[in-house]
DNA sequence: TGCCTTCTGATAGAATTTGATCGGAATTGT
DNA sequence: ACAATTCCGATCAAATTCTATCAGAAGGCA
């Protein structure tokens, strides 16, 4: 067999899934006739893109083992205490008769949490599960707005019509969630039509505060969303390097440590 | 057989287990062909994120369905014969490929419960709860698309953003359900609002069909969507008045009766 | 050609998974 | 209540898999 480009190779790996479901990395390395180290690194590369999951042995497709499985995520969010603590510092900005938005991510779902309480509050969001947090506690003062789109495997709506939704709408506060922040590729997610979601977010607010815990530092994802001069202020834990805090001072206005 | 990947086995647990509504450690361990000791780690890592309930013995799926009240609604709509019948003769209208509308209701959520399977289909629904549905099937072959707006209590998007989103939308057919429906009002709802949603769904399709009970004959609700003659089709229970079976067969091109 | 970057393969050590065994806990039958 | 049986969790050893690191190969560029 001739030699065959990595990327070609990539795509022959998102084949075999698409038909099996799930692939082994030693069956691999073996049908495509490389080491086992180079699909590994695939398979590494792949899932940065957010398009397998690896798992113990090789990758799957889609991770969610129960297909819609609130808990997971729900305990996923809210037994994280760095998560908690940042929404508990979030929510202390958000007041009475405001109007704030919140994207898809785990930390904004454990921001919600603790919303339901709040009066007159008017929350948009593109997330299913978080307008779901709302539905339920049914407080009669508040206004909740469910931007339409296809959803993603993280819960985010999108597409034209979320961005066509956005775009009509205006927010005092937008809290963002992000997947990776660096110094040179600012905020970034695996998932080019969620970037692209979160900017129209981003354009919707008069104020932008991002919402990460110090794990997304250093994580850089397949998207800009933007660089991290472009928005307000970053909630964040703690445990953050010195040396990021001392960066991230330089680019925000505000940086806040729960 | 090939060693099976762990996330695999876990997979078919959950399988099982939404199969058999209980499932035994030992009977587990001899179909997967691993140890008992290999299925209650797997067992507890499932309890672990909330897929499912250890008991002794085995496991069984979470009896409790959790605050939100979803699961009452689902036996609401599955349990009625008649909603279930209306639901399986609209469903052989759908065909792979094609594009569909749902709107929110007892009987296209029946109905939906029943397109899971249908390959290539997109459909377009103003109803979070409908959404569920195949997002937790994740049919991958299937496009699901919800509008946008605010919630009413009945579970339906309406407001600006939904009728935005149907303007942008052209689907085949419309599965719309609806309140009441007379001679004289034609269909009716009684939340002006979802009228209105109700009305740009009507535009948004290329074929009309309401998919309503027998007992919503004589309502009339709030708000009138639009006259009998201007739908395509309706499909309804056998047990409608011979009196409305005349009328509804001058009104329109097309009665199925369940 | 020589240098540099990128990709690949090999190796070793760490981490994960699995199965076996055993003491203790829960369940059942009498 | 008591004993027998079954089931569960902890622990350890073996096997597999993963990550980190280094060295060589391939290709681009001056």
């Amino acid at each position: 067999m001739t030699e065959m480009l990595a990327s070609a190779r990539q795509q022959r790996i998102l084949d075999a899934l698409r038909e099996r479901e799930q692939v082994r990395v030693t069956s691999l390395a073996a049908e495509l006739g490389v080491s086992e180290m180079t699909v590994r690194r695939d398979l590494n590369a792949l899932a940065e893109r957010g398009a397998l999951v690896k798992v113990h042995g090789g990758a799957t497709l889609d991770a969610a083992p129960t297909s819609s499985e609130p808990g997971f995520t729900h305990k996923l969010a809210l037994e994280s205490g760095e998560k908690q603590a940042i929404a508990q510092a979030a929510v202390k900005l958000i007041k009475p008769g405001m109007s704030i938005a919140l994207n898809s991510g785990t930390t904004t779902y454990a921001l919600a949490s603790q919303c339901t309480g709040i009066k007159d509050l008017t929350v948009v969001t593109n997330s299913p599960r978080i307008a779901e947090i709302f539905y339920a506690a049914a407080n009669p003062s508040q206004n909740i707005i469910l931007t339409g789109g296809i959803r993603t495997v993280s819960d985010a709506l999108v597409g034209p019509l979320a961005l066509s939704a956005l775009g009509q709408l205006h927010v005092d506060v937008l809290f963002l969630g992000v997947h990776g922040m660096t110094s040179e590729d600012g905020f970034t997610t695996p998932n080019m039509l969620e970037a692209q979601t979160n900017q129209a977010f981003i354009k919707a607010a008069a104020r932008q505060i991002i919402v990460a815990d110090h794990t997304k530092w250093g994580v850089t994802g397949l998207c800009q969303i933007v660089p991290l001069s472009q928005v307000d202020a970053l909630i964040t834990g703690p445990r953050l390097d010195e040396e990021a805090k001392v960066l991230l001072r330089q680019a925000l206005d505000t940086l806040i440590l729960a």
